[in-house]
DNA sequence: AAAACGGGGTG
DNA sequence: CACCCAGTTTT
């Protein structure tokens, strides 16, 4: 694979920090970083937009101040503080990752690209944002907005996602990456793809690299980079009790690997209301009225609930695939991790108990 | 190499 | 409604 040399690496490097320095936003782990916030706040982005990441990183800054503060936080506490923001596997790595760096390092992060990327949650990207942002490596990175400014920037039309498109891509990050402030250049092609080089409206008359820029040149830019194929998302039927007693609301917490791994939620079984009752009956919950009807949308699954009030008939027996079944007396206080599908399964159920014809919310 | 994994903003 | 976001891990 022939690397790409109609755009001089120097220049590029100088027109783009140029750009940075003045259009760069303010953003909390910006300033002075160490390698805690900017390890934190990549975890919180993998996936995740700035806005919504800003108030969950300064929520996690102020209760766990060091690495050391996170490490000997409970799990449940930090699925707690995680609640909403998605990606929930997220919160277990990061907290197996500060005890790592406790353990294994001393309470420091390490500034080696292979040791960051043993650490659990961080991968090839976050690696490189580690050593390049918080310790000046010349270490490049590639995320969804250098993806696409790249492919634009270089006519690359491997689809994205696929192996190949993934070494021309990085190849090409290698390649242009600074001796000389390689952290601001990282973040700079990432601001570019955020601000500039959009997916929908690239303004390329903003653009500081357009005069050099393949896909603009061809009149090219809206059909780079080539989109990853795209599964239709399944759908699932969901039968879920909500059961009040006198300590609380009846919770389950879902196994630790997998969809909303550790979190809690009201038992839902699969199937119909048939099913569903059986299932529910060999627990020792017997289902109520029907209070409502919820679909919850993920990326790839769509999950249509139906919301049932429940009852405990002596005593709780296990409910696979739960973990643990438990009365929990205030489910939203923080000590324990909520999806936010959970919260609208309660909410229904809340909703519904003072007014009755409330029915799908949103 | 492909699929799983959340939730919300945007056009 | 479709797309996509400062990706990682497992299969």
């Amino acid at each position: 694979m022939k690397a790409p040399d109609d755009l001089a690496p120097r220049w590029f490097a100088q027109a783009l920090l140029a750009w940075f320095d003045a259009h760069r936003r303010a953003l909390p782990w910006r300033g002075s970083p160490d390698a805690y916030g900017v390890w934190l706040s990549e975890i919180m982005l993998q996936q995740t937009r700035v806005d919504t990441v800003v108030p969950y990183y300064l929520r996690f800054l102020e209760r766990y101040p060091t690495v050391a503060a996170l490490a000997e936080a409970p799990l449940d506490e930090v699925l707690g503080a995680w609640s909403g923001l998605g990606y929930y596997r997220r919160a277990r790595s990061l907290h197996a990752a500060a005890q790592a760096v406790v353990d294994r390092h001393g309470g420091s992060f390490p500034r080696e690209l292979s040791a960051l990327r043993a650490l659990p949650g961080v991968g090839a990207y976050t690696a490189g944002a580690i050593a390049s942002i918080a310790f000046g490596e010349r270490t490049p990175l590639v995320d969804g907005n250098v993806a696409r400014v790249l492919s634009r920037l270089f006519a690359l039309g491997d689809p994205l996602g696929t192996s190949a498109s993934d070494r021309a891509l990085w190849a090409t990050a290698e390649r242009l990456v600074p001796d000389e402030r390689p952290g601001d250049f990282n973040q700079a092609l990432m601001e570019l793809g955020a601000t500039v080089c959009t997916p929908d409206r690239p303004r390329c008359e903003r653009c500081p690299v357009a005069e050099r820029c393949r896909a603009r040149l061809e009149g090219r830019e809206l059909e780079l980079p080539v989109p990853r194929a795209r599964k239709a998302p399944t759908r699932l039927r969901l039968v879920a009790a909500v059961v009040r007693g006198p300590d609380g609301l009846l919770l389950a917490r879902r196994p630790a690997g997998g969809l909303y791994g550790g979190l809690w939620e009201p038992p839902m079984v699969e199937g119909g209301l048939r099913e569903a009752k059986a299932t529910l009956a060999e627990a020792g919950v017997s289902l109520g009225a029907k209070r409502g009807a919820i679909e919850h949308v993920l990326t790839h699954r769509r999950l249509a609930i139906v919301v049932h009030s429940g009852r405990v008939d002596g005593t709780i027996r296990a409910l696979a695939p739960y973990e643990e079944l438990a009365f929990v007396s205030d489910p939203e206080g923080g000590a324990i991790g909520l999806s936010t599908m959970a919260k609208r399964v309660l909410s229904i159920s809340t909703v519904e108990a003072t007014s009755p014809r409330a029915g799908r919310r949103r």
